[in-house]
DNA sequence: TTTCACATTAGAAATATTCTAAGGTCCTCA
DNA sequence: TGAGGACCTTAGAATATTTCTAATGTGAAA
């Protein structure tokens, strides 16, 4: 995603694309892990113009109400961030809560009226288990 | 669940049936909600013996590990907990945060391939958006 | 009985996130 | 041009949540 396009999808959602805004949207989108704010606050930090740590927390609130970040809370650690591209699942370590990317495919909804007056936005899947850097030390034990 | 049945869920899984354990256990198995520790630590307080927050976290971490209980992180909020009873899957509430039980159906499980070297131990399928109770407010703006 | 792994405790500490109050930026409309 | 106002940023304080520490208690096995 270039620099324009980033614009436009800010200013597409009403948000006004300020420099700390735009640095953390940039850093999201070219980003393929899943950081945390306090990562995401240290790499905009690297560039200029530097950016406090509640406007990193603003903007993060701002982007993923406005849909364009995701947010992926993880029991009892950070919550994680990431831009939303395409379409995918998460898969989610027991050991070391490292979030990966997997590939999207379709779920099924539950059957009408079992959500009763609840108004569903959106199903999501997780995968739990070990990443792969931690699947082979559970063999050991 | 009856308490020689909570004595004996502990007990299989090699934890001691405590005082302040078998608080935490019974408060679960009969709550319907998904309390907070902080809820869970009063509500145990609320009983004799009393038991103190480190217990109360100790206590919970533990039985995530046997896997008696369930742990639901929300963004932004404190963690849930669940006494695992009938398989389920949830809705949390984007507006108030809340936590239902959604009855259970089969989910897909990815391609085999997909996960690679990972080692899946489950799929977990939420479903997001607004609560009975938030619906309607939604409507109004 | 002694022993030892397992538990509990109060409070301090660490971590994560939000709030506050002051000021800056930029658009709009006279 | 410039007053008004919506939106944004800031440093640091405050809050919320969770974990740690170090001392002490408990109970089953040897
Ligand atoms: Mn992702
Ligand atoms: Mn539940
Ligand atoms: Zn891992
Ligand atoms: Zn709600």
């Amino acid at each position: 995603m270039n620099a324009a396009a980033i614009r436009r999808c800010l200013e597409g959602s009403g948000l006004r694309c300020t420099p700390q805004r735009y640095a953390v949207m940039a850093f999201l989108a070219e980003c393929n892990r899943h950081p945390t704010a306090a990562e995401i606050f240290d790499a905009v930090n690297r560039m200029d113009p530097r950016s406090s740590r509640a406007t990193t927390y603003n903007n993060l609130r701002d982007l993923v109400q406005a849909g364009l970040v995701r947010e992926v809370a993880v029991e009892g650690r950070a919550a994680r961030f990431d831009a939303k591209g395409m379409r995918h699942h998460h898969f989610i370590c027991d050991r070391c809560g490292n979030v990966e990317d997997v590939e999207w495919y379709d779920v099924p909804r539950p059957a009408s009226g079992t959500l009763g007056k609840r108004i569903l936005r959106e199903c999501e899947l997780i995968f739990r288990g070990l990443c792969t850097k931690c699947a082979p030390r559970h063999a050991w034990r």
